[in-house]
DNA sequence: TTCAATAAATGAACATGTTCAATTGTCTTT
DNA sequence: AAAGACAATTGAACATGTTCATTTATTGAA
């Protein structure tokens, strides 16, 4: 009985689990993105799976924790992507445009799964993989200090403002605007990223003008 | 057979209806506050509101539907409230804080409702109460967009930036804001507005300072 | 008052997420 | 190879949101 495939240096029992993994998660995917998220089973995603209903949820908490037990491996590339395309010695904003850019063509491919990524992970603290997801957030927060902390020592941004809150600030005015964004039917990643750049231009700029309030 | 009771006006009809609401509505506001908004079950709000399962859904399209019909009325007098707290003659960012603050007080009194709440509202469009939620937060925007145009008019606040876009970017951070504050286990009043107005002064006096970037 | 028409209320039946005791499969030790 | 220990899988049973055909209550007309 040779043993000549993939997945080599494991045991049959880790060898079929990853198996069951892969199947449950490309079912999941699959039957979210045709039927959308409310529309699934947990019943179908079994059957095409090949597995029995109990055992999606020895790889995932919950049905919540199946969305992000998808979501989980693109972030980590789109992550990759995203940071790998943020330009150096040019303005904040154009350095965030570019940060987001692939984020806002990624959600665009699938507005559907994405709304109900976004309607699910409003204190999503709970499930198996809602660890990994809040890291994902966590770095993605991190890196946009750091853009702020570089422009600081600059000096195209004016010192005093603490780093982590205006960082905060803008990742927050980027998750209301892609609601609002996904709000409509078919969202157009230009509109998009146009009115965000908006957004981006008039936080940096502020509302009070050159002369101060 | 006289009819000396309140509700004069009436047929008896439109009186057992009114009665029916009132009743689900406070047993599912001290059902959902008391053991939380999953772990009340439709069967518990009929029986403590003395009605059949399915009459509830005659008054709600679904659970979720219940919390806003609970809200709804709710936020009619905060945002009244929060309106007249409104003063005139000060700054843009006073006067967010006084509009903000009644809901904070609101929102900390009952922070687990609330989160429920926050967590149904994404993408709320279908439930019968979901225009009259909408209509509130529209008139919300549009409120801080007069305080904005007003700003502008005076010169505290630069003209250029279209003042719908500005007013929804407060509104955005607040709400990020919020859910942030929230994430806290008993979030303190204090707090959520101090940082709230800290960002608030952030967007006007604006990142890059006065010299521009 | 009586009766037909309409509105409202009802709860059994259904759909679906989740649990868990029982079963099956894999690994380690001898 | 056999046996015992452990891990993974299974699907029937359960819990709970939602529907809808049936029943009950109210109204207005004759």
């Amino acid at each position: 009985m040779s043993e000549s495939e993939i997945g080599a240096g494991m045991g049959r029992r880790e060898r079929n689990k990853a198996d069951k993994l892969r199947r449950i998660k490309e079912a999941a995917y699959r039957l979210f993105s045709e039927k959308g998220y409310d529309q699934t089973t947990t019943r179908e995603i079994s059957a095409d799976a090949g597995v029995a209903l109990g055992t999606i949820f020895t790889y995932a908490s919950d049905k919540r924790d199946l969305l992000f037990l998808i979501f989980n491996d693109r972030q980590d590339e789109l992550r990759r992507v995203s940071f790998a395309a943020i330009p150096e010695d040019t303005s904040l904003a154009d350095q965030l445009e570019a940060l987001f850019t692939p984020f806002y063509y990624h959600f665009a491919a699938e507005p559907d799964f994405t709304r109900y990524l976004l309607r699910e992970l409003t204190f999503f603290t709970d499930g198996v993989q809602a660890p990994r997801f809040q890291e994902g957030r966590l770095s993605i927060v991190k890196r946009i200090r750091e853009l702020v902390e570089d422009a600081v020592a600059d000096g195209r941004l004016a010192p005093g403002n603490p780093p982590q809150v205006v960082a905060e600030m803008l990742f927050g005015l980027y998750q209301s605007e892609l609601r609002r964004w996904l709000s409509e039917e078919t969202p157009a990643v230009n509109d998009g990223l146009h009115r965000l750049r908006t957004v981006f231009d008039i936080l940096i700029a502020g509302l009070a003008g050159p002369k101060g309030e």
